[in-house]
DNA sequence: CACCGCTTTGGTAGCGCTACCATACATGCT
DNA sequence: AGCATGTATGGTAGCGCTACCAAAGCGGTG
């Protein structure tokens, strides 16, 4: 009659999980109990050698891999870290990706990717469902994020979650923070081309509404315009998503309404390489009639003919520190710096070169 | 005396899940059965209309959130695929990785992020990891795995995980591919310059031990110039990983010891574009003097002055194929084709533009 | 009106692991 | 020797959810 109590009272999933060895054979076959097990493999130190090491040979001889899902459960922790970037359609995010790769995976920790297309809602959505995951850490892009979100966030850092915001710099950050300043780069670029000579000096981005590290750009860059005395009124955004095409049609409409434009600032390299091409239809001469800078340093940029100016941003290894800010919280000290400015470079390529805006 | 069984008998990880609403909480609000609100979540169909509508009502009230850990655990499933690709940092791997992303997001699967670095230890690790997280399936770059990490996917797929192998195509796919054939490509490069009147045709390459794929394509090619009776041996591979510069090296060590070639076939853009800038240094016409051909038609290729010919795949669509593949295979259907040629396109430019190796 | 089969709802056990506590034993001290 | 102290090991409960089964409700049928 015992018999009853025997039986599997259930088939699993028949997944992967099907016949896998469990902590428990590894034990039983170790003689040992499953704690121990559990322990010989966690935390070595508290297990005599020579339990450990039988413990090693059973979980050798039978292939055995920790169940992590179970662990998370009755742990209320796991090793797995979501990282939420806008895209992965434009190779900006990628170095970054790989930053934050390769120092969560030197400790251990498994990437869960997200990708919020530059919606608020879509982030909403992400942070939910990957809060279910109980996640070691989160890295969020961004410093903007809807009222609920941010609200939600904000209870997890309470609780504990640590959370990076990476690729802009906040006020109040909801707890770490690795980036720069794009104020301060739309400043840096529209003194550059100041300090040349240039008068007629335009910005060009897209996706208005949701690339608000765009919109700071342009505020930083206006707001060193007008401090010179310069006009800043020579704005262009598109709703549509950047491709080299739009750079080209963005520069045609520019200098359709504004003639007089001089140098223009793109919100990122795709742009100002279609703006290039563009311009050479045009027979323009860079930089001498037109002056043209990117954004994010990115190959292309280095690969035209001429090559364009850029700003350079280290994304490799903001996404590195991002990482390492969040690991050594994870390891219970408090981070050195809970708000890391990673600062920017403005790389002089053929597009700008020279004084004056070239000649 | 019962007071004791009911004090909570440890504080949890104190992580983010600290004070979350748990489905009882939902339940007890809703006025139902613990299993009522599951199924009102899970299957909204078996429940009716007006508890359904009570249970949502008390999930928006308390902000619950569906431990996923947990679901995992009792169910014996998960909603996350691990995505296996060699680097992160070629672009070539992450048109596919969107791809992936893409379809599973809108699935609502989650992506784990795993880079091999090209090393079968590596993959043998990660396989081992992601398999403890009740993978929904699996997704891995190329078909070459060491034997033992072969064994331990074999008897996922025995037990009923839908694996995915891309980039590639084998003879014996584990269970599902999705990818073009390499040696196909590098044959059909050899022919492209051999129509073309090329004679002496030059092949070079990084990472050789590594980069099976890189090895196929060779091989198809040293077959397809073996098979015209045009010499084979002009071979050069670094143990490197790829970058612009070692293009331009790998050209200049091929050029002193066959300063007879004619024609270079690359493995990647990265290194034909390096290659383009050195033979630019030493004055050689393109492709008049030297026909350059790349691999994987990246941006690059396009932008570059002269524009770089090169072969095309479709990553982005190669990775939404694969992840298609796997979820039909998880709503239950065989799915249509286990093994899908997604073919390859050769793109003729500026650099083998015209007959006979230009004229 | 009793009976059947269907749908809707709930109880319970357990997924595999780890936190907490208890126990056994070795060590060093008075 | 007798006791406190520390170290190594094990038992047990439970993490939050879902699979299985049982029971209740309900309308239709002969």
């Amino acid at each position: 009659m015992t018999e009853e109590l025997f039986k599997p009272r259930r088939a699993r999933a028949a997944h992967a999980q099907g016949k896998r060895a469990t902590l428990k054979d590894v034990a039983d076959r170790a003689g040992v109990g499953q704690i121990t097990a559990s322990r010989a493999l966690r935390e070595p130190g508290k297990v005599s050698p020579a339990l450990r090491a039988r413990v090693l040979e059973a979980v050798e001889a039978l292939g055995y891999v920790a169940n992590q899902v179970a662990s998370g459960l009755a742990s209320g922790a796991s090793r797995v870290v979501p990282v939420l970037i806008p895209t992965l359609a434009h190779a900006v995010y990628v170095p970054f990706l790989r930053g934050v790769h390769d120092e969560l995976d030197r400790h251990g920790y498994e990437v869960l990717l997200g990708t919020t297309d530059y919606l608020e809602a879509t982030e909403a959505k992400l942070v939910s469902t990957l809060l279910g995951w109980f996640p070691a850490g989160l890295l969020l892009a961004g410093v903007d994020h809807a009222p609920p979100t941010r609200l939600r966030l904000q209870q997890a850092v309470a609780a504990g979650l640590p959370v990076v915001e990476f690729m802009d710099l906040a006020e109040a950050p909801l707890d770490m923070n690795v980036g720069f300043s794009h104020p301060a780069v739309g400043a840096a670029v529209a003194a550059y081309f100041a300090d040349r000579g240039c008068r007629h000096i335009a910005y060009a981005g897209t996706q208005a509404s949701h690339d608000h590290r765009s919109t700071r750009r342009l505020q930083g860059f206006r707001a060193e315009l007008a401090a010179r005395g310069l006009p800043e009124h020579y704005a262009l955004r598109s709703e549509e998503p950047f491709s080299m095409a739009l750079g080209g049609r963005l520069l045609a409409e520019l200098l359709q309404r504004h003639p007089q434009v001089e140098a223009v600032f793109f919100a990122n390299d795709d742009l100002a390489a279609g703006a290039v091409l563009e311009a050479q239809r045009r027979g323009l001469r860079l930089p001498a009639q037109l002056a043209v800078m990117g954004f994010n340093d990115l190959e292309i940029a280095a690969a035209m003919h001429p090559s364009i100016s850029s700003v350079a941003v280290d994304q490799y290894g903001m996404g590195q520190r991002a990482a390492a800010l969040l690991l050594e919280r994870l390891a219970g000290g408090a981070p050195a710096a809970t708000r890391l400015d990673t600062g920017f470079r403005i790389v002089e390529r053929a597009t700008t070169a020279g004084p004056g805006a070239g000649a």
